[in-house]
DNA sequence: CGCGCGCTCGGG
DNA sequence: CCGAGCGCGCGA
């Protein structure tokens, strides 16, 4: 038979179809090793035929890599074959993504295991001194079969002379890591609220593929989830169960650990590429049937899915920022209408653009309007900053959240501080000549880190000597402008000096268990104070934190980005929801420079729908998206001739389709992208404003030709940051 | 004349 | 993607 394969080069050059003889049985699906060129080279197996048009006498042979089922299903190769066709990337590169990493590289195997079985005799021939022997016979007979490695740490060499004499035998075995061997047993269903068992019975009873459930912070949306799984998995179904960044909701994991034990298989970073390994496995061979995990999870390898549902549908997470850039959204549809299931989005400040889709039919919508137990919201005060600086408080705190700090700290409750922004000082200037101290790699100003007394470049992790002078003008009167969070932490140290005061950010939680440990010990109230950023946003549960301080709440606000309203209004919303989750009503204080702006008043009164009226019709007056779509072609290389040469090519051609179809275009030029440089590569981009999509695929295939061996160029449609 | 580098081409 | 093959430029 005649194989048909993609050999693993993600390139464009070697992206088509090679024939190689094989095996009759090989299946479709698998991956086999390949000769190609002088080396052999791992590929994937898209197809067997009877002939080739190939000359039989020059085709080589391939070697299948597994036995038995193969690495990908039916599925993952059409899916594979899709987004390769959509986003204009090498087949190679989107097969990979139906595979652990560690499958690829071939290092991590099945994990063996040697067990010693004891041959049953009447007599063994041993001398009577023999301690170790005469212990591991003894050992096997109360025993059975134990593992080597035990029988050794306890009677060293036994084993080996044992076996030499023929008393024992050794067999490998395959044993799967399991990285939850704490976590067991299956927890009782429990019983739905009538709220929550309305919105099952409206998701199951609508026949529109897509369902997004709009429920408050705090409304059970987890609960709907759980149910929607357990019913999948009754049915003899799988599911597949995404979370925004895996590494942050521990609570989620032993939950649906807890429920459904050694059934859900759980992929994330922090495992070893070993656990990975088995997790998948796992999955691949039916064992376990509820994949659960952060955006790489959509392609995990089940069959026969029930429901996939995709937790905080809002978080840019759910966006590849790397090649291919997919939408984890547009996978996890056609994941859906493949397997005919559901797709259910959930989230308490839904994307304007999925919000808009529910509202126009598209998409199923369903309500959770009441939190579950009644509970109140915390209330939102807000504080305005510039009166504070008027009546000459310079430090980062305003009055209002001194007092309610105070408060909470004399009633032994915790209190949550947010400042999206690490390090001490954002910049350091020189007073005299306006100098800045920027990364030798990177376009970007560098940021004091006090703890570790050096200066870093955020984009690339660059490190280097804290400046004492100027380097242009020699002048000592650097000022060290722009606070992080390691400042706020000095600054509270000295308002409250016996407060315990925990720090979180991309510092603080390096390493496997960094988030854990520091969650940990907030959470087990040996702390008073956790600052940290974005990350402690997070669907963490404190019952002790009743107070929340956001601390430049309208940071957010004056990018010039379309979503920037949207993305405050998300972020106030998920922090409130850290605030008085128990008893104690919660509290929280927003300090910003533009109190009077839309989405703060939406974002206090917890007014979704408010803020998504206002939102909407301010981008249908604009027509930002989702009435139009912005796509950045970004253009990237070392050689700054040969990356304004990649640069010249795309835009020309791109220029062509708009001079041909510039009904298509509201926007359309180059320029040097915002962050000219990053890692030592130059950065170009055109930018453009689309109506409707039609152009969409033009675009893709004029950059995928402008692509060389030294420059990449990539398409982001309404891509997340512009930097 | 020789070799070093950069470009093109082939790989089943 | 990577290596082989080849042309061209330069130095002894």
């Amino acid at each position: 038979m005649i194989a048909e394969v993609i050999v693993d080069i993600a390139s464009g050059e070697t992206d088509r179809i090679f024939d190689y003889l094989c095996d009759d049985d090989l299946p479709v699906g698998s991956r086999v090793r390949a000769p190609f060129g002088n080396k052999v080279l791992p590929g994937f197996v898209m197809n067997v035929k009877e002939r080739s048009s190939y000359p039989m006498e020059k085709m080589k042979k391939v070697l299948p890599c597994e036995d038995g089922l193969p690495a990908l299903t039916d599925e993952c190769l059409k899916l594979a074959n899709k987004m390769a066709d959509r986003y204009k990337v090498p087949k190679a590169l989107t097969l990979r993504l139906f595979l652990p990493a560690e499958m690829r590289t071939g290092k991590v195997r099945e994990l063996t295991r040697n067990y010693a079985t004891l041959v049953e005799l009447d007599d063994y021939q041993i001398a009577k001194n023999a301690k170790n022997q005469w212990g591991v016979v003894e050992y096997l007979q109360k025993n059975g079969k134990t593992d080597c490695a035990i029988l050794n740490r306890e009677f060293a060499g036994g084993v080996n002379a044992l076996l030499k004499k023929g008393y024992v035998t050794v067999t490998k075995e395959q044993i799967l890591r399991d990285p939850y061997k704490t976590v067991e047993g299956v927890m009782e269903e429990r019983t739905l609220t009538p709220d929550q068992a309305t919105a099952v019975a409206y998701i199951e009873k609508d026949d529109r593929t897509v369902q997004l459930l709009h429920g408050v912070t705090g409304s059970g949306k987890t609960e709907i989830y759980l149910n929607l799984i357990a019913k999948s998995l009754k049915a003899g179904k799988s599911s597949i169960f995404l979370v925004p960044e895996i590494s942050l909701t521990p609570q989620m994991l032993s939950q649906l650990r807890a429920r459904f034990g050694k059934n859900a298989a759980i992929l994330h970073s922090g495992l070893s590429a070993g656990e990975k390994f088995d997790e998948w496995w796992r999955l691949r061979s039916g064992e376990a049937k509820i994949a659960i995990g952060a955006r790489s999870a959509i392609f995990a390898p089940l069959e026969n899915l029930g429901v996939v549902i995709i937790d905080e549908e809002h978080d840019s997470s759910y966006f590849s920022e790397s090649s291919p850039r997919y939408s984890t959204f547009d996978i996890a549809r056609l994941r859906a209408k493949y397997n005919g299931c559901k797709l259910v989005l959930g989230s308490a400040t839904p994307s304007v653009e999925t919000y808009k889709k529910a509202q126009d039919g598209e998409f199923g919508l369903v309500r959770l309007t009441k939190r579950i137990n009644m509970r109140p919201l915390p209330e939102i005060t807000i504080a305005d900053m510039r009166r504070e600086v008027r009546r000459g408080n310079n430090s980062s705190f305003s009055v209002a959240l001194k007092e309610e700090l105070e408060k909470c700290l004399e009633s032994g409750n915790q209190a949550i501080l947010f400042l999206n922004r690490r390090g001490y000082s954002q910049s350091v200037i020189c007073k005299e000549c306006g100098y800045v101290a920027k990364c030798d790699a990177c376009d970007v100003s560098l940021t004091y880190h006090k703890d570790e007394k050096c200066l870093k470049c955020h984009y690339c992790g660059g490190r280097y000597e804290p400046l004492t002078a100027c380097p242009e003008c020699g002048s000592y009167k650097l000022s060290y402008t722009g606070t992080g969070t390691q400042r706020i932490v000095d600054e509270l140290k000295k308002l409250y000096p016996t407060a315990r005061i925990l720090r979180m950010d991309n510092d603080t939680t390096r390493g496997k268990e960094g988030h854990y440990k520091i969650l940990k010990e907030f959470g087990e109230k040996r702390a008073d104070i956790l600052v940290g950023t974005q990350m402690i946003a997070k669907g963490h549960d404190f019952p002790s934190v009743t107070l929340v301080g956001v601390l430049d709440a309208d940071m957010g606000l004056h990018f010039s980005d379309y979503r920037s309203g949207e993305r405050t209004f998300q972020l106030i919303t998920q922090v409130a929801g850290r605030s008085g989750r128990a008893q104690e009503k919660g509290k929280v204080v927003l300090q910003t420079f533009s109190p009077e702006n839309d989405v703060l008043r939406f974002a206090v009164t917890y007014d979704y729908e408010g803020f998504y009226r206002n939102e909407i019709s301010r981008r249908a007056a604009t027509v930002f998206p989702p009435f139009s779509k912005i796509v950045r072609v970004l253009v990237t290389g070392e050689d700054e001739k040969k990356t304004l040469e990649a640069l010249k090519t795309v835009y020309f051609g791109l220029k062509d389709l708009y001079s041909e179809k510039s009904e298509y275009f509201l926007f359309f030029d180059k320029m040097k992208a915002p962050i000219k440089r990053i890692e030592n590569k130059f950065r170009y981009q055109v930018l453009m404003r689309l109506l409707g999509g039609e152009i969409l695929p033009d675009v893709y295939e004029i950059c995928a030709e402008a692509r060389t061996r030294d420059v990449v160029v990539s398409v982001e449609e309404n891509p997340v940051n512009l930097s």
